[in-house]
DNA sequence: CGCGCGTCTTGATCTGGCTCAATCGGTGGC
DNA sequence: GCCACCGATTGAGCCAGATCAAGACGCGCG
C-alpha cells in the first residue's frame, strides 16, 4: 500500500509535517499547547494537500467539511454576488486559517484560489470540536483565531470605508510585510504574489489606480518598484501615510 | 437583600428574562439547544444590563470579559484608527452578539453604543467555554455564530469594495428590513435608529450623500421617506439595485 | 529566437461622490 | 409657547479615482 503511486501522489508524510515538529506550529492551531497535547493534535492533522498555482482549494457553494492551514504557498480569498461582482476578502499565507466562513451555514461562502503551488494542512473540523471539548487551550486558540479574523475584517472596513488610494497601498504593504516579517522574511523587501488586479479588488480600486499609486511611491522614494519586487526605502513615511498624514 | 433600592435599579430578574423562557431563544445564542441545556444556559446568563441611550456598553482598549446579546434596543459598534477617522462596522439588534472582537486579545476593539435605551444579557465568556465544552449544540451555535460575523463582514467588504452609493444603500435598507422582518416587524416600515451620518459611516459615504440618496429613492417611488420613518413602496426595484441593474 | 499573451504602465478625459455652505425642520428645555 | 440646537436637506463647484485607450514589458512556448 505505501508504494502505490497515489499515496506517494498525495505525500501524505504524516511523520515528517506533524504539527508537533511544524515550524509554524507558533503561528497556526497549536500555539499555547503542551508537548502531549500537541500530540493529540498530530492525530487529528493526518493530511495535507497540494494545491497548484491557480487552482481552487474551496469554492463557494462546496459542502464545508474541514479547515485548511496554509503549510507554503499563498492563497486569495473572494466573495462574489449574483452579478459578475467581486471582491477579494483576504490574502492568506504560511500559519493562517482557510475556511472559517464555512461553518455558519455548512457550505463554503467564498473562493480559496492557490496564487502560487501551495501545500495546505486539512483539519477535519468535526474532529476539532471534538478535541477543543477536551482541551481549554485549544479550544481558545480556535476561537481567539475566530475573533481576530472579526477584528481583521473591521480593519479592512476602516480602510475601504475611510481611507485614500494612497493610504490604503500604504497600509496594505506595512500590513505584507508585518506578516513576512513575523515568519522570518526580511521587512524590507517582499515579492507580490498577486496581480494589481487583485490587489485593486482588496484595497477596492481599479488595477490603473493602483499601478499609478505604486508609481508616485517610486518618485517619492518610498518605494523601488520593479514588478511584483518591491522594497521599501522609507517605511516611516508609509506608517505616516496610514495615520492620515499629508493630507 | 432582595428588596434593596440597589438590586432593583439593576433589574437582575433572574426568572422572568431566563434564556428558556426568551422569545429571542430561536435567534440567539440557545439554538438547537434541548430543553435541559437550556436550564444549565440560564445558570450562565445570569445579569442583565441597561444602556441608556447614547451609552456605551464597552469601548475599545477594555478588558473583556464578557459577550453581550441584545435584549432589547439598538446597537451600533465602531472602529476607529490613531488619527480621528472612526468606521461604523456594524447595527446589532435584538438577539444578536457584541463583544466577539474582545476575544482575540483580550481587550475590546471597538466600541459599543447604543443607539436607543437597550438592555443586553451579560454572558461570562469563561463560563460560556466551559459550557460550550460540555455540549456540543452550545458549542457548535457558538462557533455558527461567529462564522456568521466572517461572513457578514465579508458582504460588507464586497459592498464597501464595489458598489456605488445607490446601491450600498438599498442592500443597507434590505438587510434591515430582513433581520427586522425575523423578529416579527413590518418588511416594508421602518423606523431609523441611525443618523444619516452613522449610515454613511457604516457604507463608506458622507451623510450628504445618504440625504441625496434617499431623496432619490423618494423621487423614484422607491421609498417614501419622512426624517426616520421609511416605508418601502418598490421592494422589487430596491433588489434589482443590489444586483447591479440599471448601470 | 521570435511570437503571442497576460500583466503592467502611462496618458487623457470624465464623473460620482466629496466639500463647502445655506437653509429647513423637529424636538426638548425653559 | 418660544427658542436653541441638532439633524436633515439641498445647491454649487471641485477633485480623486474611474474609464477609455495606447503601448511597453516580460515570460512561456513552439
Amino acid at each position: 500500500m505505501s508504494t502505490t503511486a497515489d499515496s506517494a501522489k498525495l505525500r501524505l508524510e504524516p511523520f515528517k509535517v506533524a504539527c508537533s515538529s511544524c515550524n509554524l506550529r507558533e503561528l497556526c492551531l497549536p500555539v499555547g499547547l503542551t508537548r502531549e497535547n500537541l500530540d493529540r493534535l498530530d492525530t487529528l492533522v493526518a493530511t495535507r494537500r497540494q494545491v497548484a498555482r491557480g487552482d481552487t482549494l474551496f469554492r463557494a457553494g462546496d459542502e464545508f467539511q474541514s479547515l485548511y492551514a496554509v503549510r507554503t504557498g499563498f492563497f486569495k480569498t473572494c466573495v462574489s454576488s449574483e452579478d459578475g461582482r467581486d471582491q477579494v476578502t483576504g490574502f492568506q499565507m504560511a500559519g493562517e486559517l482557510l475556511g472559517l466562513d464555512g461553518i455558519s451555514t455548512d457550505n463554503h461562502t467564498c473562493d480559496a484560489v492557490a496564487l502560487e503551488d501551495s501545500q495546505v494542512c486539512v483539519i477535519p473540523y468535526s474532529q476539532l470540536e471534538g478535541l477543543s471539548r477536551e482541551f481549554t487551550e485549544l479550544q481558545h486558540q480556535f476561537h481567539k483565531i475566530m475573533s481576530r479574523e472579526i477584528v481583521r475584517d473591521h480593519g479592512v472596513m476602516l480602510l475601504l470605508g475611510s481611507m485614500r488610494a494612497e493610504e490604503r497601498l500604504a497600509a496594505f504593504l506595512l500590513n505584507l510585510t508585518q506578516r513576512l516579517q513575523a515568519r522570518g522574511f526580511s521587512a524590507s523587501a517582499l515579492i507580490l504574489r498577486m496581480t494589481r488586479e487583485e490587489i485593486g479588488s482588496y484595497l477596492g480600486l481599479k488595477l490603473e489606480t493602483v499601478s499609478r499609486t505604486f508609481s508616485k511611491f517610486q518618485d517619492d522614494s518610498i518605494l523601488e518598484v520593479k514588478q511584483r519586487q518591491i522594497r521599501i526605502l522609507d517605511q516611516d513615511k508609509l506608517q505616516s501615510l496610514v495615520n492620515g498624514a499629508n493630507c
